[in-house]
DNA sequence: CAGTGGTCTAGACCACCTG
DNA sequence: AGGTGGTCTAGACCACTGC
């Protein structure tokens, strides 16, 4: 037996971990029966079920109609690349060293900005704060981040904040919520200042992803650009079929 | 009122036809309450927020607490590119003209194979059945697509098949049904037969999307490789954030 | 046939937003 | 306070798998 969770979100939490200790699984990699999982975690199916399918969503396990649950096999390491998990609830995706090396800020209008939202609908003279980051991956320049954000949402934004992520200090701290965020992935060739930081030739290719994050409230609170290193980074998505 | 519906598919389909027409939607582009769309339907509440939710995840609407469901504002095309849309239910991303214009089928073992799933577990000898597709869109060079079959799954491939759907194929005719698929996408270094059919110079930049192709049983069915040519594709997905 | 996951219902309670 | 969406329960029935 284990602890009763008092949410769906505790549920998943325990399970992962228990999955990851293999506390769970038998040498094949099921999981206990959705009933066993109920009795076990004292919940109701309705429970265990959306804990299942979140794992699910994040390629942790996969359930088969009339078998059961599994595990999916471990993670090999790609031979020094970086996968970037994206489309799962934490991007979380590894214990590496991300560390952003400099970081500066400034204000301009929607005019001046470099790339514009997909859905534009901003007026021209939109405040807008800009922010270029420069991220270094276990000592190795990584990505160049450009970001925007809507003026009016956010008002200012700390020197020292820019070195953390934005988003999770508006969350905690004021009354921002996140609700979707739309991304672009591309590719492109590189301008000069990230091509330096690279170290590679300008007009060379780089992987690019460009986020539009909306609140909760179907508002824009900014639209992002970030440029990796084509040699390290990549995107990695785990997809359920229906 | 409507025609009650058989199944959250067939609900999510009358609310999609719904939204596109505007007759459920106010002019603000709310939709109505889940109460409301109860009683329009005659289904329960879990069978409308199962419709909902999965219309947020394809990106049509989003929901706020305490206040309702909204559509999203409408897909501004971007200029000349082509959003090829992941993770959603259907890639059925436009109605634009993709066609394979040239094809080609062999067999070879795992040992011989251009590159390899990302969680390697097979034996070297391993049957495969190797395919390689030309695609242009709207009479563009758009991408060139090499997949790798697992042959004790398939056994054959008809050559007419190969201008179609290998999957949808073999969903319908036989028992394989897929699971999940896994995808890494990177940029890469043109080679010289996809450098060609792009009118590029090979050692430019292609947008390389990799699949790993999964049935729901958890076996491996196969795994692909797809290069754009990096002015037209780009690859969409929009992610809700819980 | 029994056991598994897939679908759907009815209803309760909570959290958030607006007047 | 009343209306909205967010969470969770208990239970029913169906579809698939394997013995």
């Amino acid at each position: 037996m284990s602890e009763k969770p008092s949410s769906v979100k505790e549920l998943i939490s325990q399970m992962s971990v228990a999955i990851e200790g293999k506390t769970i699984i038998n040498n094949e990699g099921k999981l206990p029966s959705e009933k066993e999982l109920m009795k076990r975690y004292d919940v109701s199916r309705y429970a265990v079920r959306q804990a299942l399918s979140q794992l699910g969503e994040r390629g942790i396990i996969y359930q088969t109609h009339g078998i059961g649950s599994f595990v999916r096999q471990e993670e090999q390491l790609p031979t020094g690349k970086v996968r970037n998990n994206i489309g799962v609830t934490s991007d979380v995706s590894s214990s590496l060293n991300l560390i952003t090396v400099k970081a500066s800020q400034s204000q301009v209008k929607l005019s001046e900005a470099d790339f514009l939202p997909v859905h534009l609908k901003l007026p021209d003279d939109t405040e807008l704060i800009e922010i270029i980051r420069y991220r270094s991956l276990e000592g190795r320049p990584y990505q160049v981040e450009k970001s925007y954000y809507l003026k009016d949402l956010i008002e200012t934004i700390p020197d020292q904040q820019l070195y953390d992520s934005l988003f999770s200090y508006y969350e905690a701290k004021s009354e921002l919520k996140v609700g979707f965020i739309d991304k672009v992935i591309r590719c492109e060739l590189l301008e000069e200042s990230a091509a330096n930081f690279f170290g590679l030739v300008s007009g060379g290719p780089t992987l690019v992803e460009r986020d539009d994050t909306y609140l909760s409230t179907g508002k824009l609170l900014a639209f992002s650009k970030i440029c990796y290193d084509y040699r390290l980074g990549e995107l990695y998505l785990s997809k359920k079929i229906y």
